[in-house]
DNA sequence: ACCACTCCTTTGCATTGCATAGTAGGTGCA
DNA sequence: TGCACCTACTATGCAATGCAAAGGAGTGGT
């Protein structure tokens, strides 16, 4: 499992908000959701990244009932959230690239 | 420049170690190099890291004259270091194709 | 009654990047 | 000599983040 706490930091937060691009979704979801993908994040990490997004507005929460437990809390997509998840995108790309360029340099390429 | 605090915590420390993959390195020529290849980084953040790559028994150090000003202070990748570079970049590619293949995900390929 | 599972919340800590500031060696020009 | 200007390393203190640990509350099974 992907599990550096230095090298995902900051990436979570993004990743939170494209998992709730299409569907509402929930944060013990969410958790399952990157489990799934990768990222295996603890319920402490992901709860406080919600709470974070809901307080900036990318995210609004609203409550629903469950039939097999505690209700759920949705979240969803802001337009404002849309727009800030299309800049982390940008900045993922560009800075990938960077560490995949340093990272593949061969002997005789640095500069 | 790619320069979001958060999103390079923890990518720096292996970006450093490949920069001085083939040759020896001193502190001040990284911050340029970084710079060059798109982070553009503060010596505050470089200077630490180096100290802290030496002490893990990474990186060797060693003072060399320069004709231009100070003595510069060359970093050597050792052999620990190369081991620990590599599993850096096994951590790295790993998380990359993790985040990539969430933020690329379309409406319905959610599981 | 007890346990397991689901779902959210809070507290406190370790790590990291970095702004800020300081120290110091060397060159070149007046 | 004095001074400006690079070069190069070091030290202090802060903010942001991930997360271990713990708890609480709802539901269903035995």
């Amino acid at each position: 499992m992907v599990t550096d706490t230095q090298l995902i930091k900051g990436l979570l937060e993004g990743c939170i908000l494209g998992l709730a691009r299409h569907d509402d979704v929930y944060g013990y979801r969410m958790v399952e959701m990157l489990g799934a993908r990768g990222f295996d994040v603890n319920e402490a990490t992901v709860y406080p990244i919600l709470v974070r997004l809901e307080n900036r507005g990318f995210l609004s929460a609203e409550m629903r009932p469950s039939a097999i437990g505690p209700a759920r809390k949705y979240y969803r997509l802001t337009s404002q959230g849309r727009v800030y998840l299309e800049e982390f995108m940008a900045l993922w790309l560009r800075t990938r690239d960077v560490v995949d360029r340093i990272l593949a340099e061969r002997e005789g390429e640095v500069t």
